[in-house]
RNA sequence: GGAGGGAUACCCAAGCGGUCAACGGGGGCAGACUGUAAAUCUGCUGGCUCAGCCUUCGGAGGUUCGAAUCCUUCUCCCUCCA
């Protein structure tokens, strides 16, 4: 195991904040090794970049020989954590919980190490709880309390809904620490009032308080609000190679620098260089392609990190017609195929009114000719290269008869 | 329990008897320019084999030649008082 400072320099690297700093370095010194707790939703199996940013610093608990615990908050995910925008969720069943539970067990192990890491439910313990156990819960906080966090305050001052039960969230994710008896808390910006909730049970709990570590949220494409599944701003850590690294590509230039610091394992000292290469002249885009490679490389292999490379290049920089698009066969009942038809049973449109608008805009190609006619059919028999924007493609044929 | 206010397309938000498939903004999509970057400009943003037709303005009924707009009722939300 590294000195205590060795190690406490690896750990607050990319850290916004570790309350309490001192209180770590003692624990740190004790030489055991730290029961780290990170909480997930149990609803959102198909984790994003966003997740993996937190998930890369539990990896790096690991390598430190600490013991890292992964919680299904498959409890929590009833309540639903209060962010104010969805107050109540349905409940889980336990099928869900479980399928849910493999697909993060999948996912997260391309980045952890299956041998080192706990996957808890707290359903396991609060399942059991009963109703004066709950209400026990409830007396070691108060409502002014609560109403410090600044979701809350907020929603109270504006007028704003608040159910009682999403008071309840907080309470419980802090009790999951007394359950779990969690030396540190890993957890977004965006969680740090419920992991200092848990302190305070921990405390109240007759046990030491948990640190508390908040890793910054990344920011989705758009480069705006935080990367979340719901906004659709997110690159998933299953996506196809080719996807994940265009996804890359279309970040902005000073996004990508927070990606950098974020996502990447290069050393800080190779990035200040990437900038200065930038700042001297080069084009933005080529250290995005390494970007690009570092993080399809994470979960596809180098081999596949070329290969997103080469296609991206091809298709765009060269104007080449992907390799692999999706094939749709289409019966003629008519005795020809209207484009606009075409186009949305294939799913290149959402309708034949949108098709008809992108005909209009110029967005439609037909084996690499813009069509311009919105009444143009397809003859049973053939097969085309159809195209709407710059990205969706589909090889429709119409089967004769 | 009482008194008021509100529910409009993905979001915010106009409209308050016909000219409304519904102003404006945001977001999104597409086109131009590019590096699938940013910025900028332009167009589109309910459905339908579409110069026409059909279904939308919380739900259900009603008044009217005609309703997002008026009436009744139901549901939900907010504010103040208890």
């Amino acid at each position: 195991m590294l000195s205590v400072e060795e190690q406490l320099k690896e750990i607050v690297r990319g850290a916004d904040e570790v309350l309490r700093e001192e209180e770590l370095v003692e624990k740190l010194k004790r030489g055991r090794p730290l029961r780290i707790k990170a909480g997930f939703d149990p609803t959102a199996p198909d984790l994003h970049l966003g997740h993996t940013v937190l998930i890369n610093k539990m990896r790096q608990f690991q390598e430190l020989g600490h013991e890292v615990m992964f919680l299904i908050g498959d409890f929590t995910g009833m309540i639903g954590d209060p962010t104010g925008k969805s107050v109540t969720r349905p409940a889980l069943t336990p099928e869900d919980v479980a399928r849910n539970a493999k697909t993060y067990k999948e996912q997260i192990f391309k980045i952890l190490d299956p041998e080192r890491t706990q996957v808890m439910f707290n359903s396991s313990w609060m399942g059991k709880m009963s109703a004066a156990d709950l209400i026990q819960l409830a007396a070691r906080h108060t409502v002014a309390r609560m109403l410090e966090r600044d979701d809350f305050s907020k929603r109270y001052k504006g007028g704003q809904p608040i159910a009682i039960h999403e008071f309840l969230y907080p309470l419980v994710q802090g009790y999951d620490s007394v359950a779990m008896e969690a030396d540190v808390e890993l957890g977004g910006t965006d969680q740090k009032f419920n992991l200092l909730v848990g302190r305070q049970m921990q405390q109240a709990y007759g046990q030491e308080a948990q640190v508390v570590l908040t890793m910054p949220l990344l920011e989705g494409l758009d480069g705006g609000q935080k990367m979340s599944k719901s906004l659709g701003n997110y690159i998933g850590i299953d996506e196809a190679p080719g996807e994940i690294f265009g996804k890359v590509m279309s970040i902005s230039d000073d996004l990508m620098w927070r990606y950098f610091e974020l996502l990447s394992f290069r050393p800080l000292a190779e990035i200040e260089g990437f900038k200065r290469q930038v700042s001297e002249g080069a084009n933005p885009r080529d250290i995005k392609f390494l970007l690009g490679e570092e993080l399809v490389g994470r979960f596809h292999g180098a081999s596949a990190a070329t290969a997103a490379r080469d296609e991206f290049v091809a298709r765009f920089q060269k104007g080449a017609t992907p390799d692999e698009m999706p094939e749709v066969e289409l019966d003629c009942p008519d005795g020809a195929m209207p484009i606009v038809l075409a186009l949305k049973a294939a799913d290149l449109t959402s309708s034949t009114s949108e098709a008809i608008r992108m005909i209009k805009q110029g967005a439609v190609r037909v084996d690499g000719d813009k069509v311009s006619d919105r009444d143009l059919v397809l003859e049973p028999g053939s097969t085309h290269v159809c195209q709407v924007g710059k990205r969706k493609f589909a090889r429709i044929s119409l089967k004769a008869g």
